[in-house]
DNA sequence: CCCAATTAATCC
DNA sequence: GATTAATTGGGT
């Protein structure tokens, strides 16, 4: 009886597959545990996800043997792990790998094996085919050569080819295969110091209040803390997370990649010391493995880090915490493609534990929540000690380029608020969400703009490199020395990132320490901290930087923040640009004035009329959101609907589009009136790394009214596997 | 007609 | 995801 499992191999199939749960296995083969079973030819590993005592197929299998004493997975985040699977219409491989870190995964095989080519060495090949190449097993040798080892399938994708390729050369003893693992790094563990709660005031007393409230009493389970920048939310935490251990429990806190800074995690181990696990995507495998076994084993309870951080093994968890909860960074990129937010909150609910999502700008969606009474609301609108808001004024940039006669990157009024500030010796931030020197290169005799072969956007200009490169798929360019259409050599760079940004301040004002801070200037890894330690110990005077900067920092001397191009998020074609306008003001407008000395804004635009821009300025949350919300529920958009974006991928695009249009008409006849279809259209990014995309988007009330009529159709239609389907449901970014 | 490369099917 | 079998397609 019941000694059938069903098990969920550790590969993308969606499906179930049963196998004969062996007499002696069957006292220590629970839901959950991850087994090793022979599949086709080879063995693999899998998860159990129920059990039954007969089954359809005969000659099953048996499992060959547990991997591990105990499942990885408790029942409650096996239940988690389905509501993913079929929520983001994702498989339940998928659903389980992101819950479970790889390190983990690969545990009981201590190293994964995977197979690893290297060319044969001189004189051992023999080719029965006389050396004569394809031009496919050229490239494959090339790069193999270049690199001298690698994994098969990161060869082939680097290649562009099928694995078949290299085993052909494989075959012709030009290369040699072989089974490796990879080692993993030891964990070096950080210094901190121990610190005291703080005296809370009146208005996070209150939150507090209603945080333990909802701990206690799950009344109600999940809450949203609208909390100005400088209102104090992370103390608001920290001793929420008291009370949880207080009572025995375990706490989870997110917080967005970018503002996983050393300062956040510092002021979680300085009052909870080694009983904090940090999960992140900069931890090496080992570490990341040490941390997570530190949670599953119960030595930490509380687990701090990025979105996967969600998916720790706490046990008998008291809160979950989601810090800057409107953050885009919430959404995994990758299937599954869920939001952790919104997991957080299903999380909540199945392990029966509270939430709180925090933000001084909460997303629409949280806001309607707490509207229509799913959340609670708490506020605060003070900043601790008294410190005043900052105050914002907005600089016409269009007007100003009328007074002086060309469009200039810094204002006058912003110039003299810089020169103010290194008068006083304090600090300033420019804020300008574009990387490189200029974002295109143009030829004002024939219009020639320098664009990527392989994608449909212009090429950005990077002085420093003196290179063009492309800002998806990271292709690079030599500048033409002059146009390859009508070959004049004038060319005009327009269209300003930060390289330019700088430049501009360091001819202004040639005396300050200036640096810029973004992806460029940061690709070595300690650059970040170095960077930020800098500014910290007051050993630069203006900071310029993109998204990295806008959020999270804390840094007492900034008195000033610029935004050199409020247009920038304004003009994106989507319809969160008003929102993710507004989230972005309120954010970098965070940054000023956390010392005594109050802050100044100055923003730049060429919008300085837009209702966004107005309401950011007054930082009036409220006006914000009623705006914003009727026109969102007059376009039938979130929150009132869900979005289901299906994007269709591939190199040929008569197939895609073929595809895609085959797609919509399915979904046309098979959707209720209820569902709202548009497409199928190019993608707004129409071709990326040479593949053709088409899109198909769906709005309705309920996902589900989407997703199983699409699972559905994408079952039936069998579309060629060149082409990929991209399944986003509660898409944030469309392009 | 051959070889290479893509595509389709299978895995309890 | 990996392996094998079937099919396509571009050459001589």
């Amino acid at each position: 009886m019941m000694n059938i499992a069903k098990v969920v191999v550790g590969i993308a199939l969606d499906r179930e597959f049963d196998y004969i749960v062996p007499g002696p296995l069957q006292a220590c083969i629970r839901l959950g545990s991850c087994v090793r079973v022979p599949f086709g030819p080879r063995e693999t590993q899998g998860y159990v996800v129920g059990f039954s005592d007969r089954s359809e197929r005969s000659g099953l299998k048996s499992i060959l043997a547990p991997v591990g004493d105990r499942p990885l997975l408790s029942e409650n985040m096996l239940r988690l792990a389905r509501w993913i699977a079929d929520y983001y219409a994702a498989t339940i491989e998928q659903a389980i790998r992101s819950l479970l870190p790889c390190a983990v995964r690969r545990h009981g095989a201590r190293f994964r094996e995977q197979v690893s080519v290297a060319p044969a060495p001189p004189g051992a090949g023999n080719p029965p085919g006389n050396g004569k190449l394809t031009p496919k097993q050229a490239k494959v040798l090339d790069l193999l050569r270049a690199r001298g080892e690698a994994f098969l399938n990161d060869l082939a994708r680097e290649a562009g080819c099928t694995p078949a390729v290299i085993g052909a050369l494989a075959k012709r003893g030009l290369v040699t295969m072989a089974r490796k693992g990879r080692a993993r790094d030891p964990f070096a563990s950080r210094a901190y110091l121990p610190t005291q709660p703080l005296a809370l005031t009146p208005e996070q007393a209150a939150a507090l209040d209603i945080a333990r409230r909802a701990m206690d009493t799950l009344q109600p389970p999940v809450m949203l803390l609208h909390g100005v920048t400088g209102s104090g939310k992370t103390e608001v935490y920290l001793q929420a997370i008291r009370h949880a251990l207080d009572k025995g429990k375990g706490a989870i806190v997110l917080v967005p990649e970018i503002a996983l800074t050393p300062q956040t995690v510092e002021r979680f181990r300085g009052r909870f010391g080694d009983t904090v696990a940090v999960l992140h995507s900069h931890l090496s495998d080992g570490e990341r493995h040490d941390e997570w076994y530190r949670i599953f084993e119960g030595r930490a309870r509380i687990a701090i880090g990025a979105r996967s951080a969600l998916f720790a093994p706490v046990e008998s968890l008291g809160l979950i915490v989601v810090d800057e909860e409107h953050e885009p960074s919430y959404k995994q990129a990758e299937a599954p493609r869920y939001n952790a937010r919104d997991v957080a909150v299903m999380r909540g609910r199945i392990e029966g534990c509270a939430v709180l999502l925090g933000s001084a700008s909460p997303a629409l969606e949280s806001f309607q929540n707490t509207m229509n009474g799913k959340y609670g609301l708490v506020s605060m609108n003070a900043r601790v000690d008294n410190r005043k808001m900052p105050v914002m004024r907005i600089v016409d940039q269009g007007a100003e380029a009328a007074k002086t006669g060309k469009p200039s990157v810094l204002s006058q009024d912003l110039v003299a608020a810089m020169r103010e500030r290194l008068e006083n010796s304090e600090q300033t931030i420019l804020f300008l969400n574009r990387r490189g020197f200029a974002t295109s290169l143009t030829c004002p005799k024939c219009g020639f703009v320098a664009g990527c072969g392989q994608c449909s956007i212009s090429l950005t200009y990077h002085k420093q490199a003196d290179e063009l490169r492309c800002h998806i798929c990271g292709a690079v360019a030599r500048p033409p020395a002059a146009c390859p259409k009508c070959s004049d050599p004038a060319f005009k760079y327009s269209g300003v990132g930060t390289e330019r940004v700088e430049r501009v301040v360091r001819s202004v004002f040639p005396k300050a320490r200036v640096q810029r801070m973004d992806l460029d200037t940061t690709r070595r890894k300690e650059a970040y901290e170095q960077i930020l330690g800098d500014f910290r110990a007051r050993r630069i005077d203006i900071l310029i930087g993109t998204q990295m900067i806008a959020k999270g920092l804390d840094f007492p001397g900034v008195t000033l923040v610029g935004v050199i191009h409020a247009d920038l998020s304004l003009n994106q074609p989507d319809f969160r640009a008003s929102e993710r306008t507004f989230q972005l003001l309120v954010q970098v407008a965070g940054r000023a004035g956390r010392g005594d000395v109050p802050g100044e804004v100055i923003v730049q635009t060429f919008s300085p009329t837009n209702a966004a821009i107005q309401m950011a300025r007054r930082l009036d949350f409220r006006g914000f959101i009623d705006q914003e919300v009727e026109f969102r529920r007059e376009l039938f958009y979130p929150p009132f609907s869900h979005i289901v974006c299906v994007t269709l991928e591939g190199r040929l695009p008569e197939a895609v589009a073929e595809a895609a249009s085959g797609l919509a008409g399915r979904l046309k006849s098979a959707l209720g009136p209820e569902v709202v279809l548009s497409g199928p259209m190019p993608a707004p990014l129409s071709r990326v790394k040479g593949k053709s995309r088409q899109q198909v988007l769906m709005r309705a009330k309920a996902t589900s009214a989407m997703t199983a009529p699409l699972k559905a159709a994408l079952g039936e239609l069998k579309i060629p596997r060149a082409i990929s389907v991209i399944v986003d449901v509660d898409a944030i970014s469309m392009m």
